[in-house]
Formats: C-alpha cells, sequence, structure tokens
RNA sequence: GGGGUGUUAGCUCAGCUGGUUCAGAGCACCUGCCUUACAAGCAGGGGGUCACUGGUUCGAACCCAGUACGCCCCACCA
C-alpha cells in the first residue's frame, strides 16, 4: 500500500478520537490501586464558543492529563460549563430585544425559560469543539455550575455561611452596572484611563457680606450629579475659606441651600480646594456624609437615568443630563471653566458600562474568618503558583480583602435562599419547606403559610458557585465521604489564566479550606494572554483572532497544539502566530515522512548490522535516555515549551538527521533485520514521548508501525523511563560529529558534490577510534586512514582531531588554504593571549577555584598545541 | 500614587549557586542542492557592547545602586 508523502490529519483525527471514547481510555473511576492525577477543568461559559485563550489553555490541560495517563496514574480530567450568570443574561436579554420581548414585561418564571432555552441551543457547544482539539476528558462526568445538584451545593453553603455568622444583609455603597442593572464585585471593577472634562462650577454664597466674594468655585467631573449635592468640603487648614466656617452655598441651577463644611478628606492643591460632597453617588462623599451626618440624595435610578429629584433632568440618561447641564450652567453664567484632563473611570469587567457608585441593600461575605489560612497556604507553597512571582499579588490582594459582595440583581443564577416576612424579618434555609418551618420557629406562628414568604429576587455572583467547583463536581457537598471525593480530592493542577487569580483561584482555596479542610489543587499554572503578532490582545472588532475550529480543520489538532506549545513559558503572554502552527505541521509531517522511510525498507533476514548502524543504535539509545530524562526534568517545573522543544530536537535533529541517515542502507539495498528492529523500537518510544503534545499523528503511526500486542493503543501505553547513560561515549560521538560537519563544511565551500566520496586521513587514530564507520557514512568518506596528510590535502581540524580531506585534481587552491589557516591562528593567538593575561594575574592565581584555575591552564595548553598544529599545516602547504 | 516584574540575535525566548555547556535554542535570513522518507525538505553559513551608567569582585548577562523604556497588579483625589 502507498503510503503518502504528506500526513493528512483530517482523515484521521475523527477516527481516532472516538476509539479513544469506544475504549474508555479517558473514563475514570477511583482506583486504590493506581495514584490519582486530577485536573478539574475551568468551566468555560455555557453559551460561549471556543477562542484562542480557551486553546492554549485547554492544550496544556490535555498534555498534563494525557501524560499522567501514560505514567500509569488514574488520571481524570473533569469537563463542564459555567452558566456565567451576568454573561448569559446579557446574551439572553440581547435576543429577547430582537424578538421585540423587553425583560421588564416578562415574569422571573417566563424570563428563565428563555434563558434555559437558549442554553439548551448553545450550551456545551464549547465543549465538543475542545474534542476537536483531542481533549481527553471524561465525558461522562461533565458537570455545569447551575445543575441541581451543584445548585444544591451552593445554597446549602450558603446556608452554613449564614449560620456561621458569615454572611451578612446591608446598605453599602456598592459598583452598579446600569447596563447588567446589579450590583458587582470590587474585582469586577476594571479602572480605564479616559479623556475627561473637568468643570468648573459656581455656587454662590447665600447673604454674602460686605467685600466677600459672591460665590465659590467647585472643580467637577461629574456636574449632574449636582441636585444631589448636599455640602461643599474645605481643608480645615485652607486659609482661603475659613470665612465660610457656618455658612451656606447655593447649588447652582438648582438654588438649593447647603453648609459649607470642613474635612481633612479634601486637597487643598486639588481642582480649587472646594469639593462638593455627593453622598449617594460616591464613596468617598459617602463616608464624608457619615462623618458630618449629611443626608444622602439618591438621583441615579439603577438604568443609568436620572429620578424624579433631578428636576427638569428627570429621565435623562447620566451623561446626556452632563452634557445638558453644561449647556445650562453656561448659559445661566454658573460655569468658570471646562478643563480636559485624563482620569480613571471604572467599568464593568462584564458589560463595560461605566460603573455607577450607588447605595443599595445587598448580600456580602465576610472575607476577615478565611483570608489568613487562605494566604499561608500560597506563601507556604501547600499550593504552589507557576511562575512564582504570583505569590506577590496573592499577597497583596488577600492582605488587603474587603467582603465580597455576593447578590446579583439578575435572575439567571441561583436565587438567595432569604425568605422575607411581611414584617421584614428573614429566614435563611435551602429550600421552601424548610424556610416555612425556620419562620414559624421565628414569628412562633404555626400556621403561617407559603404565600406569607417571600424569597429574595437576587441570585448570587456566578463565582459563588464556581469557587466550589473543585469540590462540587466530586458531589463533595451532597455527599462529602463518597468514594469520588475522597479519591480524587486534592486535584493535582489547575490551568488557568492570572485574571482569575483572585476571582477564582483564591476563593477555591477558601472553599477547599473551608469545607474539605485543605486545598483544592497542588499546583496552579497560569497562562499568559494569548495575543497576536503584533503583542495587541485578540479581539473581534480587531478581527485578529482567527477561528480555533479553521486551523484545526487547516492544519489539524497536532499542529495547533504544537504551534500554541512553542513558545508559552508559563505566566508570559503567548504572541500567537499562524507560522507556528505550520512549524507544528512541518513537524508531524517530518515524523510521518520518517515512518515511512522505516516502512520502505525491504529487509534481509540475514544481512549482518553494519558497524555504523550498531554504533548508531547505541548512540541513539543513549539521547533518548538522557531526552526522556530533560522531558522529566521540564515537565517537572512545568516548562511545557522547552519539553516540547526537547523531544522536537530528539526527533528532528537526532533521530531523522543523525540515526537514520546512519543507518539507511544504500539506494535499492535492504535493510538488516536487527537494524529495522531497534529502529522500530525506537520509533516506538519517541511516539510515546510525543503523544501528549500530538495524540492524534502518534496514534496514527502507531497503528500502521504495529507494536506489540500488549501496546494496542499509543493513548495508553506507558511512559518511558529513562536509563543511564555513557556520557562519555555521547562525548566522543560529539567529537565525532564535528568532524563530520568540518567535512561537510568544506564540501559546500569547494563546491564538491555530497554524493562525491573522498579520502580523508587523520593525523591521529585514538581521536575517532571505533568511530570511524559513523564518519565515513555521514562525511561520504570513502576512506579513512591514520596518516600524514598528503600533499594537496585540505587540513580540517575539528572535535580536537587534525584530519585532511583529499580533494579530487584540480580542485586545491593552497593560496586560499594559507590564507584560512592564518586567520585561524590569529583568532587563536588573540585567545590565547587573554588566556595569558589571566593567568598571569596574581588575584586570579590566588582566588579562583582549583578546577577553574586547572581549566584555565588547560586552554592555555591547548590553544599552544593548536597554534604548534595549525604553524605545521601552514609549513607543509 | 503604591507594589511587582522585565529589557540577551531580525522575532519569540533559554541561560539554575558569578568562572568551559558563556554568549545559546527555535523561527526568520543568506548560499548551494527538485540526492530515490520528507522542498512542509537536505547540507552549509552569517547575525548580539546581554537597555544605559556607575559600583562590588581576580573575574559580571548573572550581585548592588541609579537612569531610560516596557508590561502586570493594586489604588477613593473631586
Amino acid at each position: 500500500m502507498e503510503i503518502p508523502k504528506t500526513y493528512s490529519p483530517q482523515s484521521v483525527e475523527g477516527h481516532w478520537y472516538q476509539a479513544w471514547l469506544d475504549r474508555g481510555f479517558f473514563r475514570s473511576r477511583p482506583n486504590p490501586a493506581k495514584e490519582p492525577y486530577t485536573i478539574t477543568m475551568p468551566p468555560p461559559n455555557v453559551t460561549g464558543v471556543l477562542h484562542m485563550g480557551h486553546m492554549l489553555n485547554n492544550t496544556i490541560q490535555d498534555v498534563l492529563i494525557r501524560r499522567a495517563r501514560m505514567q500509569g496514574k488514574e488520571a481524570l480530567w473533569v469537563p463542564g460549563t459555567d452558566h456565567a450568570s451576568i454573561a448569559t443574561e446579557a446574551k439572553v436579554v440581547a435576543m429577547l430585544k430582537e424578538q421585540g420581548i423587553s425583560k421588564r414585561d416578562i415574569t422571573r418564571e417566563q424570563f428563565l425559560e428563555h434563558a434555559f432555552a437558549w442554553k439548551d441551543k448553545y450550551g456545551g457547544i464549547i465543549l465538543e469543539q475542545l474534542k476537536k482539539l483531542g481533549a481527553s476528558c471524561d465525558w461522562e462526568r461533565t458537570r455545569f455550575t447551575m445543575e441541581p445538584k451543584l445548585t444544591e451545593a451552593v445554597l446549602k453553603v450558603f446556608v452554613d455561611l449564614y449560620q456561621k455568622g458569615h454572611i451578612y444583609r446591608g446598605i453599602r455603597m456598592v459598583n452598579w452596572d446600569p447596563e447588567g442593572r446589579t450590583a458587582i464585585a470590587d474585582d469586577e471593577v476594571i479602572a480605564k484611563e479616559m479623556p475627561m472634562k473637568m468643570f468648573y462650577l459656581r455656587y454662590a454664597v447665600v447673604d454674602p457680606k460686605g467685600d466677600e466674594a459672591e460665590y465659590v468655585t467647585v472643580a467637577t467631573s461629574r456636574p449632574e450629579t449636582i441636585m444631589a449635592d448636599v455640602a461643599v468640603c474645605f481643608n480645615p487648614a485652607d486659609d482661603r475659606y475659613q470665612w465660610l466656617r457656618g455658612r451656606k452655598l447655593r447649588i447652582p441651577l438648582f438654588d438649593k441651600e447647603i453648609p459649607a463644611i470642613f474635612d481633612d478628606y479634601v486637597a487643598m492643591d486639588f481642582g480649587t480646594g472646594a469639593l462638593k460632597v455627593t453622598p449617594a453617588h460616591d464613596l468617598n462623599d459617602y463616608e464624608l456624609g457619615l462623618r458630618h451626618g449629611l443626608p444622602v440624595v439618591d438621583v441615579i435610578h439603577e438604568d443609568g437615568t436620572l429620578t424624579e429629584a433631578a428636576g427638569p433632568y428627570a429621565g435623562l440618561d447620566r451623561f446626556v443630563v452632563r452634557k445638558q447641564i453644561a449647556k445650562d450652567l453656561k448659559a445661566a453664567d454658573l460655569l468658570d471653566k471646562i478643563d480636559d484632563y485624563q482620569t480613571s473611570v471604572s467599568t464593568s469587567e462584564r458589560t463595560g458600562a461605566v460603573i455607577e457608585p450607588k447605595l443599595s441593600l445587598q448580600w456580602f461575605l465576610k472575607m476577615e474568618p478565611f483570608k489568613e489560612r487562605a494566604l499561608e497556604a500560597v506563601m507556604s507553597d501547600e499550593v504552589k503558583l507557576n511562575p512564582p512571582k504570583f505569590k506577590n499579588m496573592y499577597r497583596t490582594w488577600m492582605e488587603n480583602v474587603r467582603d465580597w459582595c455576593i447578590s446579583r440583581q439578575l435572575w439567571w443564577g441561583q436565587r438567595i435562599p432569604a425568605y422575607y416576612l411581611e414584617d421584614g424579618r428573614f429566614v435563611v434555609a435551602e429550600t421552601d419547606t424548610q424556610a416555612l418551618v425556620e419562620a414559624r420557629k421565628l414569628t412562633g406562628n404555626p400556621t403561617l403559610q407559603m404565600d406569607q414568604l417571600r424569597q429574595d429576587d437576587d441570585v448570587l455572583d456566578t463565582w459563588f458557585s464556581s469557587w466550589l467547583w473543585p469540590i462540587s463536581v466530586f458531589d463533595g457537598f451532597d455527599d462529602p465521604e463518597n468514594a469520588d471525593i475522597k479519591y480524587y480530592y486534592p486535584t493535582n493542577d489547575l490551568v488557568t489564566a492570572p485574571e482569575i487569580l483572585f476571582f477564582w483561584v483564591a476563593r477555591m482555596i477558601i472553599a477547599g479550606q473551608e469545607w474539605r479542610g485543605s486545598v483544592p489543587f497542588k499546583n496552579v499554572y497560569l497562562t499568559g494572554i494569548v495575543r497576536d503578532a503584533q503583542g495587541r490582545k485578540m479581539s473581534k472588532s480587531l478581527g485578529n483572532s482567527p477561528d480555533p475550529l479553521d486551523l484545526i480543520a487547516e492544519f489539524g489538532a497536532d499542529a495547533v497544539r504544537t504551534g500554541m506549545l512553542f513558545s508559552s513559558p508559563a505566566g508570559n503572554d503567548l504572541l500567537y502566530d499562524q507560522k507556528l502552527v505550520e512549524q507544528g505541521r512541518n513537524f508531524n509531517n517530518k515524523l510521518w515522512n520518517a515512518f515511512r522511510l522505516l516502512r520502505g525498507w525491504e529487509v534481509a533476514p540475514d544481512a549482518p548490522q553494519s558497524a555504523a548502524a550498531r554504533l548508531a543504535g547505541e548512540w541513539f539509545g543513549a539521547k533518548l535516555n538522557q531526552a526522556i530524562a530533560q522531558l522529566d526534568a521540564d515537565f517537572a517545573e512545568y516548562r511545557l515549551s522547552d519539553a516540547l522543544m526537547t523531544v522536537y530536537k530528539l526527533t528532528w535533529d537526532d533521530f531523522c538527521s543523525t540515526y537514520l541517515e546512519l543507518i539507511k542502507p544504500p539506494y535499492g539495498a535492504p535493510i538488516d533485520a536487527a537494524t529495522l528492529a531497534e529502529a522500530s523500537d525506537f520509533l516506538e518510544t519517541l511516539l510515546r514521548v510525543l503523544h501528549p503534545f500530538t495524540p492524534f499523528l502518534t496514534e496514527e503511526i502507531w497503528h500502521l508501525l504495529k507494536p506489540r500486542a500488549d501496546r494496542e493503543y499509543c493513548c495508553v501505553a506507558p511512559w518511558p523511563t529513562p536509563a543511564p547513560t555513557d556520557a562519555a561515549f555521547l562525548t566522543r560521538f560529539d567529537r565525532a560529529l564535528d568532524v563530520v560537519q568540518a567535512v561537510r563544511n568544506q564540501r559546500a565551500a569547494k563546491g564538491l558534490s555530497p554524493n562525491l566520496a573522498l579520502p580523508l586521513v587523520a593525523k591521529d587514530g585514538a581521536a575517532l577510534a571505533g568511530l570511524e564507520p559513523v564518519v565515513q557514512k555521514l562525511a561520504n568518506v570513502s576512506t579513512l586512514t591514520v596518516g600524514d596528510a598528503p600533499a594537496g590535502a585540505v587540513p580540517v581540524v575539528a572535535g580536537g582531531t587534525e584530519l585532511a580531506l583529499v580533494l579530487p585534481e584540480g580542485s586545491f587552491d593552497a593560496e586560499a588554504e594559507r590564507a584560512r589557516l592564518n586567520k585561524d591562528i590569529e583568532y587563536t593567538r588573540g585567545f590565547l593571549g587573554s588566556v595569558d593575561k589571566k593567568l598571569s594575574n596574581e588575584k586570579f592565581v590566588a582566588n579562583a577555584k582549583p578546577e577553574i584555575l586547572e581549566a584555565e591552564r588547560k586552554k592555555q595548553a591547548d590553544a599552544l598545541s593548536k597554534i604548534a598544529q595549525l604553524e605545521a599545516q601552514l609549513a607543509a602547504l
């Protein structure tokens, strides 16, 4: 059967993926005889589609899990999706809007119906896409953060925390997202530098006396909130404003009188030193208001429009009002000036809307009870962050963590299990029935009915379910002693983006400690962000993000996987370039062709093994062992790019360029059986170490190669263990390869065909002893003899060996050779000079370590002898 | 504003305790090759004052200080 010249992934990937599934290779069940190795996938948004970030993240996880599986561990990768409360709700709202339905016009139940329909339609697409990448998850264990069991866990945890006194409800200044119409947590706020305007407004002084100024100029970036002002504040030490003590000012346009107050908070050197105080719409002002006993005037609705309190501006959006009010102020001559200035504006991580600080009634989780333990876990490396530079970030965050606002004014999510009585009191319980029991207890009224209880309308923050993920996927809340959780928890590695180190990783650590008494994972591998070749973030609007599925279709999953991994050290951003994927494809093709070469050879059963082939086998076996040891070291430090490069070079340079060239029989000649068997074994081992990176290709070749009967699938073949290597032999072999390269160099320089066999004469046979066949074969040397250089031969010095290459008649140019040798001599003398200088430095000789000193002396001796050699060659010409 | 981190070849990055794995790898580039596994290839080759300045040391890409530029995280100056 003819094997095609190029590997075509499209025709094999689907087949092997199905075969793996059919065989249940990705399934895992607790097995006490084996060591567990577990990864829980960071659940992508249920309605999301695969992007390059997922590709990187999941490729890394698959490499880790596949290697663990081959190492004989009970490897489990749990997949799943996240309900992504605000993001999904926003999508559903948008979809309804297209259909002409407004969320406000439908009931919660109707909305949820639409939402579930949406989720059923688009949910899980992303998991199907991951299969194309080769992700070896146990799909039977796929979980969803809002499925009934996981919701139960969330409610249980809420009640538990409430009973422990860690959850409270209160009016606080929260970050309000007017687009999502919900509160969001501090971490979900992103500060963005934006050009802003600073307005200088005139606040008239009430009853100015004689020579007093008639107004005070106040700088603000938010003129739309002036009607909510309750005071103007000055620094108590500010001499410019002392006369205003006990006085009142008038809000421009509104003529409302407000007091002048004094507080250290105000900076004298910023703006005009006068601050308008708006407690309802600014956190600092709120605190200022508390200190001075000021009222709170709320003028902004949940959707960002102004309330009735705004008078003529009621009903308009805050940004519209900003412009309008500026115009009106100007018209009324109440505006001194407008300056441009740059400041950071808070925006919502999910919707991008500008955040309004807003007072509202929300649920909070205290962080104080958890922070110390969670900090300790990372600082002591109980949870190891990779790269470790993130430890500092984690520490800063944990030390300054504030209470977590866990309620969201949304419908898509887990509804807060708090039930209110008509008198405002409430009970917290996992179920309606339980709530009723509690409520009856609370009120002492045994006839209280369900319809007299009203459940809280809010849902919980998405992270309030995802922080339980490593436990809840094993039903560890439902049944804390079940076999799965006891076996798989704590998990081994978590692979995720640094952006959610606080949102998610830190909180999972807290949850693990709180409910399992131990951290949820041992290692956290933090990936970088995937950017384009110019370093820009991938984004839809830039159109610089390729569709991962198109890439897989064009180049194959293996090529994409290796392309992602070629240059992505942990914590570093990955500058994606299609060239990397092409490099991956080329590499796959190289391996494919190596297999084709082996497959194409005729076997001569009785032929003896050539000396070159025997040496090649001895050498490659050692290289292989060396590489496996290196790989294990790379993996131990999560240096996946380095690990890939190790196998890449092993395959391409060592196996293909050197080993296969050495064992290759003359054209048309058969190969001896022993060599072919050994070569097949080597290839088989190569496939095994490559499999985590390129699972499809290796599985394909594996089956074409038909290895041992007990190793039917590469996917579950054992990961090789390294044997000790003969370092001295490898060093000698390297020297022989240096000679080969030097000879080839001479050929290239002289324009001689590599097919023309030339005689080579070595001055001293010792250095190459035993390796002559290697040099002969690779350098295409006709005869390799020991003796003095014959006339007309080109001197070649390589690997400490002095040789001469006999050129064909007429191609020897004595003048050029002299020039070359002179240049070499000059360089070596310069080198010798620097060594001499060092050795004549008394302080160096006195202080340097003995082995360093010895090395320098050897350098000196070597240089001297090399110069002598070169001079002798020069004389001989 | 505070903290962290980085700057090594055209690009992306290694370089562990200062000294023979000290100046490396992959890609790109240049020169030859359509050689019967592979042109998605083969052979050979050329690229770097290790950001800058000073210091410590017999010796610095590596340690220290400062400067410049970059990135990241945190932060309530209207």
